[in-house]
DNA sequence: TTGCAATTATTGCCAAAACAACTATTTTTA
DNA sequence: TAAAAATAGTTGTTTTGGCAATAATTGCAA
């Protein structure tokens, strides 16, 4: 409905970041990286759950980042969980808890740790993540397009140091 | 408390991010970048914050992001300021909802169209306004640290192939 | 071995994101 | 000019993020 305008209006907001974000007469590292990155990750995130959504996947991208993972580690804890996809333990927990309402995972009591669970994918899980996986790589390609590896190095580079530099 | 251990864990999570995401085996296409921005973004996020609670300043990194562009376009109606912020309509209506709580902005009915309101700051939304502009400088600075125009130029180069790439 | 520190996970609170549905206007067009 | 389309903004719902506080369990040190 009024999505071709939202589409017009985000052109020109485009344009007008380009002439006051990218203007010559500033100091380059005084422009809003932040708002940037920031509109990437939406975009990122966006296309990938149009992708999920539009295979009738019933799952989030957080969701997904979580499955993933934890796909890749049999029994893996929570805690263990949440480094890796840079999430805190309260946002693991509740994320957990609707793959394990959806039926994708359980938690298993750890036998040597009874603070822990051991979190698995049940075979609804497997399925969904073998459907996913391969929306998730095309996903991935699509945003890398046209781009090559000393690109991704470069660009990993500068991620790497603004994170450090937050340190 | 859990601060140190919490650190502990994040260099082991990120020995393994090393390990498994940068490995030589795998294309670099299918590298997931998505995770790396997504954990890039936060860190900044969370130091943006830090500075504004540490200078005891009543606002979140988004308030302060709509505080920042409604302070240089006195009178600007919420859906441009939803363009400028990458936010959708309805999270700029509380956002705004919150400065208008917190007595930083006012919404004033325009005059020409009674659909629309302009967003004026008030003057204690511009003495905060003044107060976080140069936290928010040194932050952006800081997280630039070691790098120069041409990695800047080379990295939204990437973050708007990325963004087209996707439209 | 007892006691304290650390760890795992949960809950509560508030802010924010994405989407749909809705009201009230303004603009278009037939 | 009347009807239809478009626009500005709000509200509701669900999910996620960050932080603090808590319970239960484990590990360590005196």
């Amino acid at each position: 409905m009024s999505k071709k305008y939202s589409i017009v209006r985000r052109i020109l907001s485009q344009y007008s970041l380009l002439t006051t974000q990218y203007s010559l007469n500033m100091n380059f590292e005084n422009k809003a990286y932040y708002l940037k990155i920031d509109a990437t990750i939406k975009k990122i995130r966006t296309y990938f759950q149009k992708q999920f959504d539009d295979a009738g996947l019933d799952i989030t991208v957080d969701q997904w980042v979580v499955l993933d993972n934890a796909s890749r580690s049999e029994g893996i804890s929570q805690i263990e969980l949440a480094d890796l996809v840079y999430k805190d333990a309260p946002t693991v927990t509740r994320i957990i808890d609707l793959l394990v309402k959806k039926e994708m995972v359980t938690r298993r009591m750890s036998d040597t740790d009874r603070r822990r669970f051991n979190i698995c994918l049940t075979e609804k899980g497997k399925a969904v993540f073998q459907q996913a996986l391969p929306l998730a790589i095309e996903a991935r390609q699509t945003g890398w397009k046209g781009m090559n590896e000393k690109d991704f190095k470069e660009f990993y580079r500068v991620l790497d140091t603004i994170y450090e530099n937050y340190q």
